[in-house]
Formats: C-alpha cells, structure tokens, sequence
DNA sequence: AAATCTCATGCAAGCGCTTACATTTTCAAT
DNA sequence: ATTGAAAATGTAAGCGCTTGCATGAGATTT
C-alpha cells in the first residue's frame, strides 16, 4: 500500500476497545464490560480505576459488538408515513422524552405512506437492532404482521383505534372524534359538506375520518353522495389546490370544506382567500390535529385537538412495559376533543 | 425456566443468519455475503439462488454484525441543535434524499443547543457506526474537535460559513445575510431597531446576525449601544414573550423588531397584535430562514431566504465526496438572499 | 482447623458478518 | 490432451462485546 503516497487518505485510528480499557486497568474485559453494564456486580475499588482509565482515554462501547453479543439494544424504532409536516413531531417528541426516562434510545423512519416502504423499514430499523417498533395505524399487508409474528418482534400501533384491534395499539379514536365535530358543522346549519383529505387507500385514519363525516352527515338526513370527496397528500399547496377544484367547479359551492388535518386546512384557507372568500362569512373550514399551526393563522382553525404528546407517552410506557414482559393492556383509547375556533361559522346563505 | 408458565413471554425467534441462506443455497458464508455486496463478482447461477434463498426466508443482514466485521456502515451522522421547530427540517430533507442517491443512511439527533450534549452526541452516532458526521455551526469546545480529529472522523460543518474556516464547510454567511437585511430596514427609515435573538453565547449562527445588525446600524451612523437586544431561545411563544416585552418596557418604542429567525418573528408578530400594534403600519418585524411558516402567518414575514434544500444537497454531496477520499473544496459559501414581504414598511413617526 | 459458602474476577465461547488468502473450477490457447 | 491464467468459491480469522461457568480469596460456620 506504500505506492498509495499522495493520496489524500482520512486515517482511521480506530477508537479504544474494551480491551484498551481491560488492559490499561489491569483487569479483564468481563469486569470492565461489568463495570459498565452492571456496576453494582463489581466492588467499588476496581470499579472506580475502571471508570477513571473510561474516561481518560474516551471509551465508548462499540454499539454493533455490543448488540451482537447482548442480542438487545435497548433502541427503539418508529416508522411514521412522513416527516414532512408536523403532525407526528410533537407525538414523536413525547414519544422520545419517555423512552429516554426508560433508558431506551429512539430510531425514527419514514415511510412516505407508502406500505412497500414500511415493511422495508421495518426490516432495517430490526437489523440495526430495534427491540421493539411504534407503527402508526392499523392498515399495513398481513405479510407485515406475519413477518413482525415470526419475529417476535413487540410492537405498538399509534394513531388510532379499533375496539377489537388483535395487535396492542394506543391510539384515539378518529371515526368518533371527526363525527364529533361534522355534528357541530352541520348544527351550524351547514348542508353542502366537502371533504379534503388525504388518499384513503393506504391510511386507514383518513378513511375513518371521512366515514365519520359521512355518519354525521346521515344522521341528518343529508345525501351523502352528494358530498365531494377531494383526495389529495397532505400539505398546504395541496390542500389549497383540492380546495380551489372544489370550490370553482361544483355548481352549487358547498359552504364548509372539512380537511383531513390541519395542513390541508390551512391551503384551504388560502385557496379561499385567494379567491375572494371571506372565512368563515362565505365559507367555513376545519382541519384536524390541532398541531401548532392552527392557532397561527388567520381564522384560526376549528379543528379536532389530538392529545398527541399523550399518546407519545402512553406508547413509549406501552412499549417499555412490554419490554419488561409486564402487563399492557391491550387497546388504550385516548380522547380528542372539538375546539371550535374562528374558521367555522354558520352556514352562508 | 419451564416454571415460567403463565408469564406473558414474548418469545424471539432470531432471524435468519448468512448461515441459514448458506446452507440452504449449498454454498458458504463467504459467497452469500458477496452475492449481496459485491454481486459482480459472483457467477450469475449462484447468484440467483442465493437471492431467491434470500427472498424466501426473508433475510436481512444484521446490521451491528456488519458494522463490525467491515468498519463501515454507510450511515452518516448529523447532529443538529433542535428537532422542536422545522430550521432544520428542509435542509436535513434534501440532506437525506441526496445521501440517499449515493447509498448512505442518515442518523439523526439533537443537542438541544447544549456543547455538552453535542459532545455526547458525536460519541453516540459514532459508536452506532456513522462513517461521517454532519454538524451545524462551528462553535463547539476545542476537546470536540481534538476528538473529531484524533478518531480521523471525516466531518463537514454546515448552516454557517466563515472564509478562515479550518474545517470543512458549506454554508451562508449569516452575517453577510442579516446585514443586507438591516440595511433594507435603514433604509425603510428606521432608526429605532430592537432585535430578538437566540441566545448568542453557544450559538455562532445568532451571533453573527447580531452582529451583522450592528454593523448596518454603525455604517448610517446608529447609536449601537440604544439597540435592545433580547435573547430567548427559538420558539413562538418565547419571542411573543420577549417582543412582549421590549414594546412595552422601552420609553421609546422601538420602530422594527428584527428576529434572529422566522420562528421569533411569528411570535413577535403576535406580541404585536396582541398589542393592538399593526403590522406593519405601527410596527415592523423581520425574520430569517424563509422557512414555510413565514408565508403563512399574516402579514407575511420580510425575511432572509436560506437555501436550506441546496445547502444540505451539498453537504452530502461534500460528505460523500470526503468519504470517497474524493478533493472536496474547503469552504462552500451559498448564498442567502432577503426577501422583501408584508411585515416591513416604512418607519412609524 | 477444616469445611462451607460468598463474592469478585477471569476465562473463553460465541454473536453474525466481511475479507485475505487458499483452493478449485473454467476455459482459452497451445 | 495439456497447460496456465483467470474466475469462482471456500476456509477461517477476526471485528468488539457479553455472559455462563470456573476459579480463587476471604468470610463464616462447625
């Protein structure tokens, strides 16, 4: 390798092993790996020069080794469908916060709501030694499930919630919370309903939201196939061009536009502006989440308030519990509840 | 452990090893590992066997393993100082995808602006293997570096530039940026600027913003010392609070707040309207970064654009080039440009 | 004083993979 | 056919760590 001269070559000096440590302590590598992993195994003495020779020479375990040969990590995976936008960030934070407080370390992928990706991740977040995953939503392959089964692999589905869901979920849920607040849109008199949202065919929490839509709607007797459902991905300029189509070519403008979040609600909201639409005088609109930005803008949103730095928590207590082969109850419902904002008004004329 | 009965036991049946498609192709370890790493060099009947065992048994190599018998694991590291508000999220968006085009992975956490934490943070993503590390700003403790540098960790420092820079870079002059703002604000008439920054003392970034206020304020003859500087840490509520503040405690009333970034500004903004101040008639506000929320909130953000996509394209360009052991260039200025909205008018008499 | 028990520590076997080197196969050229 | 180089494949030595078991030194009991 000598002729390789002129190359401009980053020398890796590989870092401090176990062994550096054992040696420079006059141990062996069990007691300094003892030292690290259960202290209390070790008498104080020769703990102590262990920990001192650690910290001289900046030891840190090599995670690969050592989840090879403990067979745990003490990591943790999540695949949410997007870090786009922040619907899952504040969850996901919450989520972190407790894990931490149980010694465990987050991974997070995306899956771009695609469900070929998500299996693929969770087959990546597992090889880099995940003990356990936070899914969000029920709808995945069953070759998903199956694969996880054969694994053995402990996981929690968040987001949402089925009574007799057969896998452990900590979720709300979204049938109820979004028929909860189609009541209040059609006791504001609203009879012409259209609805943004995102594609239905691989999330399942979109398709619970509109059928909770459609429940309200029939409770009063409304058409429901009447009612224009525009499906489009989550994110502002979408939301405002599905609201524009909806709103420039159904002979009869409908007078509220229900989003699936608040994302879509806030490109709503500027699809309206920008064609001279006064929210909520000549048109009312809801969103989804209540994450930070539908108190920013202007109307601030009617929305469905998702507890999800709740549920973060409740999923990482969920998880680490089943970690510790304790009891998890099987399905945790948590409450979303209406805040009725600016952006929904009584039904234009 | 047959006395465990009744216990909810999660039973992990490990996954498929090398071995298992070894023997089930009949062939050895060493060719199935180079049917999946190097498949040119095996012939394309093997090959296909091999693969199909692959698919079949759903095999994934396990991570940790690999780490350690090849010193390499295509995982790149970033550390960034907060997850909280979406700085980051662009630039670390096109970060990934662009890693992605060349086979790397993307390892994230945070340091929640704390040296401390950084330091902690660096050892971490290192001993999981990254191959090369990401990192914003330059500050950081001298040991940081001493480590950075004694590991042979190849490093690129982003979100910042600074000509003398001894580290590789790709960046914008924060400063350069902030002053061609201040001097649109001059120029607006102001004479009374407040600013509402990060706090400076760890975070270079906020520093040279200020000082590129400054700057522009000398060069038309301002009293440096009259200039109000509030330091708070980057969240809307906290630059309501300080805005809050800084309008209500001076005995003249500042004529423009200039934010150290977007997030800051909107909370100013809505210290003003609570206020009952209009923006900008009685009051004008500035933010930095350009990032989504500034063209949501109303009126719209006069703002720095960054060209966060572009500049974390490049740092995995550089990052990846490095790894290489391709020539990267030292330094890599972007540049920022001001963009002129709603929020800045001219000076309130 | 011998026997027994505890506790701290060491020894050494892997964990699942990559890769240098050794061996076998293939195939073109003689 | 024979040869030899090149290509394909196998062998086996680790990578850095954890942990079951063995060892030995004290402490405790009889």
């Amino acid at each position: 390798m000598a002729e390789r001269k002129g190359r401009a070559r980053t020398t890796i000096q590989s870092s401090p092993t176990l062994d550096d440590v054992a040696r420079l302590a006059g141990v062996s590598t069990a007691t300094v790996s003892r030292c690290l992993n259960s202290p209390q195994q070790v008498v104080e003495d020769t703990r102590e020069r262990v920990l001192a020779v650690v910290r001289e020479i900046g030891y840190a375990p090599n995670f690969g080794a050592r989840a090879l040969a403990a067979k745990r990590t003490n990591t943790i995976g999540a695949i949410i469908p997007t870090m786009e936008n922040a619907i899952f960030a504040r969850g996901l934070q919450a989520f972190q916060e407790e894990l931490g407080q149980h010694g465990f370390t987050l991974l997070v992928a995306s899956s771009s709501y695609r469900p070929d990706y998500e299996e693929e991740q969770i087959r990546t977040l597992l090889a880099r030694g995940a003990d356990a995953l936070l899914l969000i939503g029920f709808h995945r392959p069953s070759s998903a499930y199956a694969f996880l089964e054969r694994r053995g692999v402990p996981f929690v589905v968040s987001w949402a919630y089925r009574q007799d869901a057969q896998v452990r979920s900590v979720g709300f849920d979204n049938r109820i919370a979004m028929r909860a607040l189609a009541r209040r849109v059609v006791e504001f008199g609203h009879k012409r309903i259209a609805i943004v949202t995102a594609p239905c065919d691989v999330n399942d929490r979109a398709r619970e939201r509109v059928a909770g839509i459609l429940e309200a709607a029939s409770e009063v007797g409304l058409d429901i196939d009447a009612i224009r459902i525009e499906e489009t991905p989550y994110s502002i300029e979408n939301g405002a061009a599905a609201t524009h189509a909806v709103l420039s070519e159904s002979e009869q403008r409908p007078t509220v536009v229900m989003c699936g979040n608040d994302v879509l609600a806030v490109g709503a909201l500027r699809a309206a502006k920008s064609l001279g639409l006064h929210v909520p005088g000549d048109l009312s609109i809801t969103g989804f989440d209540d994450i930070e930005l539908a108190q920013i803008v202007e109307p601030c949103l009617t929305t469905v308030h998702v507890p999800h730095r709740e549920m973060g928590r409740q999923a990482a207590k969920a998880i680490s519990s089943l970690l510790r082969t304790e009891d998890v109850p099987q399905n945790q419902c948590l409450e979303a509840r209406v805040v009725l904002r600016e952006s929904l008004g009584p039904a234009a004329s």
